[in-house]
DNA sequence: CATTAGCACTCGGCCCGAGTGAGTGCTAAT
DNA sequence: ATTAGCACTCACTCGGGCCGAGTGCTAATG
């Protein structure tokens, strides 16, 4: 990376002790590594090497004479590098697929994939809700409530359904309000929210003087209906409970900033929305992702897709210590299967 | 309780005792009681009346040479004969009515009692969600979607919507459905979806022969529409972070365990349905509810209701050793101010 | 007779010091 | 370039001694 190459030796050291220190989570000394199979060298000699790790901020000890520990940049190293990803046994894959399920209901196979995410690695699943404002509006129907309560109804996507309040400014028959509706549905059918509003904006400047009250109310309306109040994106959030087990994750207070980090959800979503964009598995170590709450923690997310269209961001959160060669290719998977099973829905 | 009625001064100590352990955290012993104003006796006479409190499995010494805690049984003769309720100081009243605010969506306000009861009390607040069952069905639509599918809309109690899609056996025109849709509404207004589900079954007795082709579809339709399957009540639980910062409420396994069951969701419904039917606050205090995990907590509900009619339960979670005198108000006035927001809102 | 002073005793918490073992860095030998 | 050897560091553990808070019992007291 920074000019200097490691040299074969010292990247299979350092790979050799990121493992280690991943399995057995104590500080990792020069016996224990020049003990190991591959390496066959002296103490002393790994002791050399281990120092130029350490000179290169890849690993360092807690104290003078603890064994040596990854840093955050041997972490990066190591998975950017030097990981052998472990291939998924077969059972994992048909297990993954048989809970992600086929339920007709879209939001239950996210909720499920989270819950596959978080069960099967006994960490804290996370899977990122599509945005709505990018689905597809295929129908708007209005239903009167009470004098001036308007009930809307959004179908989107074929299946995806919303409802919202809107208040009026006078009562509207049941008939009139009919023919409002079908006329935004006719207006706007097959746009996602956002292009909907456009529609409007230019429709209303369009045909301005020919403009009807009928159409007037309708825009006013719509306006009302459309505005993405709610539709902020979201995520579901399983197994964090997972986390409370891992006693390498820092004591009660940190755990618990990052809980309400989980309840605050801004954050996170920042950090997941990155990833959106990414080809395939994206990985955050610890303060890397540059939110101080997950410290100690890294995540490691994929987006999954329909039709080859970017509908949302999966992924698992644990702590740095994790065995992300088992994780990677589940996330991965995971989400291929999930955007399999979306795709199925369409 | 138990035949032998406590001495006056027993009560004063074990009451002293009480207080000083909820706000110290510390196991009181002998020479601390003495000390204080009220109780003008010497630590030898203060420690004979300990015994007997003892002995009766009103405190007890975690260890030979500590002062003693309170027992379950000792919080419970506390909070039900020697509580002096704290008043609610102005402030907090006004703090937790405009908090609780004015909302025009019921589901805010119960979510705002929640927040506002985990803030001010700095524990997990809950409120139980109105059983949807018991909701007052007051329209019924059909939307077409695709072939088959079918999105139906119940209007519940003049604001609440529930929109459900069922699979039909046959193609339905718009007419068709429009019709379907008014036949059940006239037929089931204003009843629960319980009652409007024997309503249907009464009607397919009743007018077996003479019924018609679009009735039989109707009916058909309603007993899926109607179907209770996801309205199994529910609460909405926040500032479960907060329990992670009190010290004792036990090692991080149990505080786990505990979090699974808020998952979970199944116990703490039970627990809250308990007190459903009993008038104003109800406290548990530790194992005594029952459930395990809530070892080391205690849980302070009250009703809440709406014209006399109760709809749900709220409540706060905390330690076991709480500030009783302080909770129950701010529990009793959260239900009281919220019954009265949501019957505004009627 | 209830209350209290006095006393012996218990036991957790804390500090201290010694011993242990894992690990390091350096140097000299190979 | 590698390795053996050596002196050194330092966290961890364990036992002992001390302290203080608290108890139960008994005998004295008003």
């Amino acid at each position: 990376m920074s000019g200097t190459e490691l040299t074969e030796r010292a990247q299979l050291l350092l790979k050799n002790l990121v493992e280690r220190y991943i399995s057995d989570g104590q500080p990792v000394g020069s016996r224990t590594l020049s003990r190991d199979e591959q390496v066959a060298l002296s103490p002393a000699t790994v002791r050399n090497v281990m120092a130029d790790l350490d000179d290169l901020g890849l690993i360092h000890s807690p104290h003078t004479s603890a064994g040596r520990v990854p840093t955050i940049k041997g972490y990066r190293l190591f998975v950017d590098n030097l990981l052998t990803i472990k291939p998924l046994n077969r059972g994992t894959v048909s297990s993954i697929q048989q809970q992600i399920g086929d339920s007709i209901d879209p939001n239950q196979l996210l909720a499920s994939a989270s819950r596959q995410l978080s069960d099967i690695t006994s960490m804290a699943g996370v899977v990122m809700l599509p945005k709505r404002e990018v689905a597809a509006l295929r129908q708007v129907e209005f239903l009167p409530l009470s004098s001036r309560r308007v009930l809307v109804i959004l179908v989107l996507n074929e299946r995806e359904v919303q409802n919202r309040i809107i208040h009026t400014s006078r009562d509207y028959s049941p008939a009139e309000l009919q023919q409002i509706a079908n006329y935004l549905t006719q207006l706007c059918a097959g746009q996602d929210l956002h292009q909907a509003r456009q529609s409007l904006l230019r429709e209303m400047d369009e045909t301005r003087n020919s403009m009807n009250q009928m159409m007037a109310d309708a825009i006013e309306m719509a306006s009302q209906a459309f505005a993405t109040e709610g539709s902020e994106t979201d995520y579901l959030l399983e197994g964090q409970t997972n986390l409370m087990s891992y006693a390498d994750m820092g004591d009660m207070e940190r755990l618990r900033k990052l809980f309400e980090a989980f309840n605050q959800k801004r954050d996170i979503l920042q950090l997941l929305d990155q990833s959106l964009h990414a080809d395939g598995v994206q990985i955050f170590i610890g303060e890397e992702s540059g939110y101080e709450v997950l410290g100690d923690c890294s995540v490691v997310s994929a987006p999954y897709k329909v039709d080859d269209e970017l509908i949302g961001v999966l992924g698992v959160i644990g702590p740095t210590r994790m065995a992300y060669d088992r994780v990677i290719p589940i996330v991965d998977m995971t989400a291929k299967l999930l955007g399999n099973s979306l795709n199925q829905l369409k």
